[in-house]
DNA sequence: ACGTCTACCTGTCGGC
DNA sequence: TGCCGACAGGTAGACG
């Protein structure tokens, strides 16, 4: 579920509501990918400052330090001033002056983790590495190019790595690079200029479109789902294998790279 | 430093 | 209907 669109939508639709409410009460279920790394008592009689993103990071300011949380491949967040009784994948939870914050995670790849600072010990080690935001100023075109020419691997995988430029999952790197027109196994410093370009503006305009398109699905966050349903009846190229493409009636092909399926039109990507 | 692979976990779906 | 393998939106960490 969750690439950088979701997670922002998810960012927007607390943020506002999160703001200012102090926590009372702090619930663990299963292990998620670490440890909190906090004593759940020092957590209680703080106020929630402020709700960022960082890549797929969504990031709690609170009183003292601050709480990252990584939905991982299936996790939803939910805040309401009342919730219905946790079920068996809800592995995270505060109760709070102003609702409940509830993570929802079956597969419990996600992650909720304490760290005193953002650039320091646990926030250095999880955000210190990650590339730039895509849809800020930091992701220049010359930036980007650079980026392309220091990389042997095949385009679709230096996009999926978040080295370069963070946000872009598997979803994405399937549908930005059909409409940039490269395909995606071409190694990343043979993409030439005029492409990288394309894959630039693609890049921005397909994780800005789908925040738009999920800021109107999601808004009430009743149907978790309700945008991922919504970006795939529009996907170009994701999970769209033999049927034919929208542009040339070609047939999409799949394959594999580094373990993970991607989706393309061998004669519109070349 | 770079590229590749593994591991983490549960649910769902297609084929037999 | 039931079982079984393949696959699913992520990414840190280990390894060569």
């Amino acid at each position: 579920m969750p690439e950088l669109p979701e997670v922002e939508v998810t960012r927007r639709g607390l943020a506002d509501a999160i703001q200012g409410v102090s926590i009372e009460g702090v619930q663990l279920g299963k292990p998620l990918r670490w440890p909190l790394g906090i004593a759940e008592q020092r957590l209680l009689g703080q106020a929630v400052r402020s709700l960022r993103r960082r890549g797929k990071y969504l990031l709690m300011d609170l009183d003292e330090g601050l709480l990252l949380i990584h939905l991982g491949m299936s996790g939803s967040l939910r805040f309401a001033p009342e919730l219905p009784p946790r079920g068996a994948h809800d592995h995270f939870e505060l109760r709070t002056s102003g609702g409940v914050l509830r993570l929802h995670d079956p597969r419990r790849f996600g992650a909720v983790v304490w760290a005193e600072r953002e650039d320091a010990g646990m926030g250095l080690k999880l955000l210190g590495s990650l590339g730039v935001e895509p849809l800020e100023e930091g992701f220049t075109f010359e930036g980007f190019w650079r980026g392309l020419q220091r990389s042997r691997v095949a385009i679709k995988q230096l996009l999926l790595s978040g080295k370069l430029v963070v946000g872009v999952g598997n979803i994405y790197a399937s549908e930005v690079l059909f409409l940039a027109g490269i395909a995606p196994t071409k190694p990343a410093r043979r993409v030439g200029r005029a492409a990288a370009q394309r894959l630039h503006a693609a890049i921005r305009q397909v994780l800005a479109q789908a925040i738009a398109a999920g800021g109107s699905t999601l808004r009430d966050f009743s149907h978790v789902d309700g945008y991922a349903g919504a970006f795939q009846e529009q996907a170009s190229v994701y999970d769209r294998a033999g049927q034919p493409c929208r542009r040339c009636g070609g047939a999409v092909a799949q394959i594999q790279q580094g373990q993970r399926s991607t989706y393309y039109c061998p004669r519109c990507q070349k």
